[in-house]
RNA sequence: CGGGGAGUAGCGCAGCUUGGUAGCGCGCAUGCUUCGGGAGCAUGAAGUCGCGGGUUCAAAUCCCGCCUUCCCGACCA
């Protein structure tokens, strides 16, 4: 490809509507453009990586035995219905009416799609297992896009539904997909990390998110300092430390303080002068099935995705104004467990053993300290009910945990039988039975990946490619286009490489060196090859990696087998 | 949905306080010179100042309403 015919619209200062790296270099370097808030073009440049990377997806999809078709992107409601989504998905999933008014939504996944598909052309135990997957768009109405096409509304996904005869068939589809995405993310140049994760509303009973490690990262994931356990925050579990044992004797009297309009942890341990690992946090919840009262310690922070699946409620959030003040008798910031009756009390672990704690008094302008578990009050049951952080001990091996940021690039799920079964996805085994089919389901976000990859690999003048899905893996740098003998040698290597199957952009603009070596930084292709005065004067032409900066100096003879060579090794 | 910004040429911005002929840099076009890290000179094209209403002799500027967009939070298969 040559540059002059190419459209590479490289911006040269930092758009305005841009803040994180990769976003800004993505626009920057002429990757895509904006059309509304979390809608993107994708640019040739950048429709070139995209497919780079989805076309290393569907080889790994395809090895690992996945069948590639297409599904419908516009999805009538009744499936929906069908599912029991329609009412439950919220307003991520975008709702229209076609002329008749008759409902529709906008792909955001596709599990209803295939689910009916299925259950439509399979129905014997001798077609199964399958697994079919698609990698095109999906749309979901995120309350706020951002970072560009790292959080989009519309976007490309690989998506992949397996379907399988029993649990154990499906722990096999299971770990084929694990070992499918290991392998992506391997080849992709990616440094990545699988880590255990909730399974959320789309159900099922295990799950693995693949992120790719990026200080820049919207999620944290907490790692063992000395084992393999990974774990998102949301899931990540915490090893039951302390023992519900205390020594009364060291209980102090129970006593009523007034903290006038101290409300917070900070107010309160300031004012008292404890430490906030003193104080019983108490938050009330209110739930598809009544209040809760969740205690925590005043240093933790409660993690309401455990509470939730603890409680396997449908919906939980923290209660507003009136609902803290019919249950506790006082306005927010006085809550406290003590004389609270005809409530749930949920405690973390990390209470246990906690001895004359300070909490909220519910009355206003009122806390009590010296509060003592059992003498003063009894909550229902302990449970891990809190957010890890960095130095909580593992689970597995009980060594403190840190923390680290990601990006989450994929998602895997055991799904089991729920669409099989509220969709009637059934086959015949072998005694002629019908039985439901069990799903499992597997999701790449493609254009948040190349997105991650740049996160993950940048410096100051731009993007720096990895190599599989660098748009072009030589960028041939004509320096001068006007000078006949420089033009000559850059074409013969050009089509030299061509030749040879490489994938080279030669740079013949009209334009300063300066420019080209600019743009070249911007976008990031591996190999720079720059052929200027040196090629013609003394038959050298220098080679330089992008990522390292490394230049070598080669022969003009055979340069086009010596740069293969470089670009191998 | 709550809080905070922003919308003026393709991009980055000034002008608005105190109403009076719409500006700068980059980019773009043409020409000459230049040519190994974002050149110089000259000439030129390009804007319903987000939209609608109001005040006024006169609105980018003041007032009201709306839209869009970015950031923080809540949310997130």
């Amino acid at each position: 490809m040559r540059y002059s015919q190419f459209l590479i619209p490289t911006l040269r200062e930092d758009p305005a509507e841009a803040e994180v790296v990769s976003h800004r270099l993505m626009l920057r370097a002429g990757m895509i453009r904006k059309l509304a808030a979390g809608v993107y073009s994708t640019l040739p440049l950048g429709e070139r990586v995209l497919q780079k990377t989805a076309q290393i997806v569907r080889e790994e999809m395809n090895r690992a035995g996945a069948l590639e078709l297409t599904l419908p992107f516009v999805q009538p409601a009744e499936i929906w219905h069908e599912s029991g989504r329609w009412n439950v998905y919220g307003k991520e999933l975008m709702r229209l009416k076609d002329r008749h008014n008759r409902e529709f939504c906008l792909g955001p996944t596709h599990e209803e799609v295939i689910t009916d598909l299925v259950k439509g052309v399979v129905s014997s135990y001798k077609q199964l297992p399958v697994n079919l997957y698609q990698i095109h768009i999906k749309f979901r109405d995120e309350i706020r896009p951002r970072f560009g096409v790292m959080r989009a509304r519309e976007f490309i996904m690989k998506d992949a539904y397996s379907f399988d005869v029993d649990n154990a068939g499906a722990e096999i589809s299971y770990g084929k997909m694990y070992e499918a995405y290991s392998r992506i993310f391997e080849r992709l140049g990616l440094t990545f990390r699988p880590v255990e994760a909730d399974s959320g509303p789309i159900g099922g009973s295990f799950s693995h998110e693949f992120m790719v490690l990026a200080d820049t990262g919207e999620d944290v994931i907490v790692t063992c300092s000395a084992c393999d356990y990974a774990a998102n925050t949301e899931k990540a579990e915490i090893k039951q430390e302390g023992t519900s044992e205390v020594n009364e004797g060291d209980f102090k009297e129970l006593e009523r303080v007034e903290t006038p309009d101290m409300r917070t942890i900070e107010e309160v341990t300031g004012f008292l002068k404890v430490g906030s690992e003193l104080l019983i946090k108490t938050l009330v919840f209110t739930t598809s099935d009544g209040p809760v009262v969740a205690l925590v310690r005043g240093d933790h922070e409660i993690n309401e995705i455990k509470l939730k699946n603890y409680l396997n409620c449908n919906e939980l959030e923290l209660a507003e104004e009136d609902v803290i003040e019919s249950i506790t008798g006082a306005p927010r910031g006085f809550a406290g467990p003590v004389g609270l009756e005809k409530v749930k009390i949920i405690a973390d672990y990390g209470l246990q053993g906690g001895t004359n704690m300070v909490t909220g008094g519910n009355e206003r302008d009122v806390h009590v300290i010296n509060v003592n578990f059992n003498r003063d009050f009894t909550p229902d049951t302990f449970a891990d009910i809190r957010l890890a952080d960095e130095g909580d001990p593992c689970p597995r091996c009980g060594k403190p945990l840190t923390t680290t940021r990601g990006i989450e690039v994929g998602h895997i799920f055991k799904l089991g039988t729920k669409y099989s079964k509220s969709m009637g996805a059934t086959y015949l085994d072998a005694d002629g039975k019908a039985r439901e089919m069990v799903m499992g389901c597997y999701g790449i976000g493609v254009g948040r990946t190349v997105a991650a990859a740049i996160e993950q690999s940048h410096d100051e003048n731009g993007i720096i490619f990895p190599a599989p899905i660098a748009p072009f893996s030589v960028l041939v740098v004509l320096v001068n286009p006007t000078d006949e003998g420089q033009a000559k040698i850059a074409e013969e290597i050009y089509d030299g490489l061509m030749q040879d199957g490489v994938d080279v952009l030669l740079d013949d603009r009209d334009e300063r060196p300066g420019i080209k070596f600019k743009d070249a930084d911007l976008v990031g292709i591996p190999i720079r090859v720059t052929v200027g005065k040196n090629a013609v004067k003394d038959n050298k032409i220098d080679v330089k990696r992008r990522k390292t900066g490394e230049v070598q100096e080669i022969p003009v003879e055979n340069a086009a087998a010596a740069i293969k060579d470089i670009i191998v090794s």
